[in-house]
DNA sequence: AGCACA
């Protein structure tokens, strides 16, 4: 789900006294704000990138309906994830946000020609929206990323709240998602529109990180044998969390330290017992994974294992290890 | 070849 409508870059629930009232995503365009540096920026990708609209554009509110409203209307059709009221023209406007284009479409199909309110009789009119709600989600992966935003905040501090504190007008909560999984509607009893098929679009699993490719490397001088692994010639620009990623999933993984220095970055690994170490030492070795270019890790034992103290202090009490001391575990 | 932290 990445592209260029993600940036969640500004918080979405003033309602009609936002300093800057929402882009209508379907009506002509008055400010776009351009996301400034952004990280989730995919023009090394070229423009060709273009977001799937999954956005719905929903006329005919009476002209006073709220924000809660329509909140409380959609939460209850799959996919879900936000919607907003505009009130610039002199009819409110309503954007709806959903997971996939195919949970928009459902949703718009069954919201066409609602009665949304008997007193007023008004009736809903939907389309597919020009372009896509901007909302900040908690799933960012990176704070830096909402930090212009806060200003925007009209009263509680709804960044740090996602998923935990609960907010009337906090968005995404997610209406039906969790422990029930992404695609349980479980509509309301009345449900006067939840049995409408919606296409699964099952969530892309999260691969397991596995390396690219491997190298064969010259491991001459390895030290002892011992839980924690030392890891080097990973490359000028190697990614941590591709490290990281890589590691944590192997069996009996403990900790991971990276160190960077001027011209290496090493790290190391500390494992459950000296069997898991070993079982990577060797699964591992010359390991490429993409951000370390196309050379191949060195795995080797390290000198000074996790919790083996450096200088000659040995913190084994009953056992006088020496310095010829036979490869024990370590833990 | 680059080995820190408790």
């Amino acid at each position: 789900m990445a592209g260029t409508g993600i940036h969640p870059y500004h918080q979405q629930w003033p309602p009609a006294q936002a300093p800057t009232p929402p882009t209508a995503p379907g009506a002509p365009p008055s400010i776009h704000h351009a996301p400034p540096h952004v990280l989730f920026d995919n023009s090394n990708r070229g423009p060709s990138t273009h977001e799937e609209v999954r956005t719905i554009f929903i006329t005919g509110f009476p002209d006073d309906v709220k924000e809660r409203e329509l909140q409380n209307l959609l939460r209850w059709l799959p996919g879900y994830e936000a919607s907003q009221v505009n009130y610039k023209g002199d009819k409110a406007m309503g954007f709806a946000l959903f997971s996939s284009s195919q949970h928009a479409i459902a949703a718009k199909d069954s919201l066409q020609d609602m009665v949304f309110d008997v007193e007023t009789k008004s009736v809903l009119h939907t389309e597919m929206a020009k372009k896509n709600l901007f909302v900040k989600r908690g799933i960012v992966a990176d704070s830096d990323a909402y930090d212009q935003s806060k200003r925007l905040r009209t009263g509680g501090d709804y960044s740090h709240a996602a998923y935990t504190t609960p907010s009337p007008f906090h968005p995404p909560p997610p209406p039906v998602w969790g422990p029930h999984g992404y695609m349980a509607p479980v509509p309301p009893p009345y449900d006067p529109y939840g049995g409408y098929p919606v296409p699964q679009v099952p969530m892309p699993p999260a691969p397991i990180p596995a390396p690219s490719s491997y190298v064969p490397i010259q491991n001459t001088k390895d030290n002892p044998p011992c839980n924690t692994l030392f890891i080097g010639n990973l490359g000028q620009n190697i990614n941590e969390d591709e490290l990281r990623g890589l590691f944590s999933v192997q069996p009996g993984f403990k900790q991971m330290k990276v160190l960077r220095q001027e011209r290496h970055t090493v790290c190391f690994i500390e494992f459950e017992d000296l069997n898991s170490a070993t079982t990577v030492h060797h699964s591992l070795q010359g390991a490429v994974i993409p951000s370390s270019g196309s050379i191949g890790m060195r795995i080797q034992y390290s000198k000074n294992p996790f919790g083996r103290r450096k200088d000659g202090i040995h913190h084994v009490a009953s056992h006088s290890a020496n310095g010829a001391s036979p490869p024990i575990t370590y833990q």
